[in-house]
DNA sequence: CGCATTTAATGGTAGTACCAATATAGAATG
DNA sequence: CATTCTATATTGGTACTACCATTAAATGCG
């Protein structure tokens, strides 16, 4: 394996992140100490560096104080190459509501036993703003914020759950989700009328810290917009 | 934004992909072609095909009939940079448990009503191998066989589910957890023979395509291992 | 026709030079 | 002394040239 010179680096210095030798934020070599070091030119150290950087290994700034950082990955990361493959269209419309009917249920359960009181508040704010805009949903800007508020709802119990995993995950599915059920024909007054509705008894089940209740609700609430237009 | 020409010309052609302008496998010009036509140099043309090729947009071949080819981004990467994250420590052993919750029971639902015949019977091989493996798993390397096995089993559920982002997690999800809980003290012949069983019961289930069984089975199988130890 | 050889095209690597950004050291100034 | 401006050093970003290694196609030969 690694037949290049530039794989053998990336893995080299991958691994050694990985292990934690290079601690998160540690600024590495400069580049042309590095191609000195492991006696490569320039060039060969940049490709590495350029594909280390697009794995969120590392970050790059220019500048006197400016050179290579570890990055440790995120679930940033994995939300970005969910959404890339989405974009690409390698994961089909019924499968993202699948995933999502999985992974959301669960979030609200351990949402409900870990979400501290300023989480549940500022739940409870996006779920005015939702209220608010709904009145005035007509006006196309306002339809807007409430998507985006309906979003961001969602994620924020997904964060809630303390789950670094279901969070990623969940953020890299809701971009294409929400433009996904941006019918008005499928989702109309009524429906957004609903949803404000489901979103009410999910906060209740999650200031009453009822696990289950919060589990059921939440899936309940979501097999709703698959059965509202059966097929995506 | 994109402040660097590497970044405008990775952007401008990340979209052409996503936007399906240039199909799965197409072939881009030569780096010496595009340099001109963008009037880079083909130093920032290769910075630009470095980071696509690290996101999974693009793979290179060299050689006469070589070049970049595009490759919509699958599953693969967000098991990779799943699997990054972990390695890095981003996220924890009970958040992969409770992840795993999350969708394998939703995998085994889907599998019950989705899996071809064939799909049945590769999972029931990979089950006699892990009976036979169970046998003698005293021995080191039948013990790795068959935990080898065991993740193949899940797995298998996993793409016969027909759900590429659900499978695509777990592929990133598997490995890690694996690793997480080979440990002889808490996973010894008595779980063994329980797992075998759980397994059972789970075959049995997508055999009479009974989803709800499926599911229901499934989640107890993972629940029994997160039972054993505790917190991991 | 079939096989070996040559040739041409590609990405990979090296090296040099210079640019642009930016933190730091130092000088000028109040 | 404090502040502000200026020079400077260090860094990554880009350009250009040259050559190598790999690979498939074109060519030649039997």
């Amino acid at each position: 394996m690694d037949t290049t010179e530039t794989a053998r680096f990336v893995t080299a210095l991958r691994s050694r992140i990985l292990a934690g030798e290079l601690p998160d934020g540690a600024r590495l070599e400069s580049e042309r100490e590095l191609a000195l070091r492991h006696g490569l030119s320039r060039t060969t150290i940049r490709a590495g560096l350029q594909t280390l950087e697009a794995s969120g290994l590392i970050s790059r700034r220019v500048g006197r104080a400016g050179g290579s950082f570890v990055s440790l990955p995120t679930g940033d990361s994995v939300a970005n190459s969910l959404q890339l493959v989405i974009g690409a269209g390698g994961i089909s419309g019924p499968d993202l509501m699948e995933t999502r009917l999985a992974i959301e249920p669960m979030c609200a359960e351990l949402a409900a036993e870990r979400m501290g009181k300023d989480g549940l508040s500022e739940l409870s704010d996006i779920q005015s703003e939702m209220v608010s805009a709904m009145r005035v949903v007509g006006n196309p800007s306002n339809r807007q914020r409430f998507l985006t508020a309906n979003a961001r709802f969602h994620l924020r119990i997904a964060y809630g759950s303390g789950n670094a995993a279901l969070a990623a995950i969940l953020r890299g599915l809701i971009d294409p989700i929400e433009k996904l059920i941006d019918d008005p024909e499928t989702l109309g007054e009524t429906q957004l009328r609903e949803l404000v509705r489901a979103h009410e008894a999910i906060c209740s089940a999650l200031q009453d810290r009822n696990g289950p209740r919060a589990r059921a609700v939440m899936r309940k609430h979501l097999q709703a917009h698959l059965a509202l237009n059966g097929r995506y």
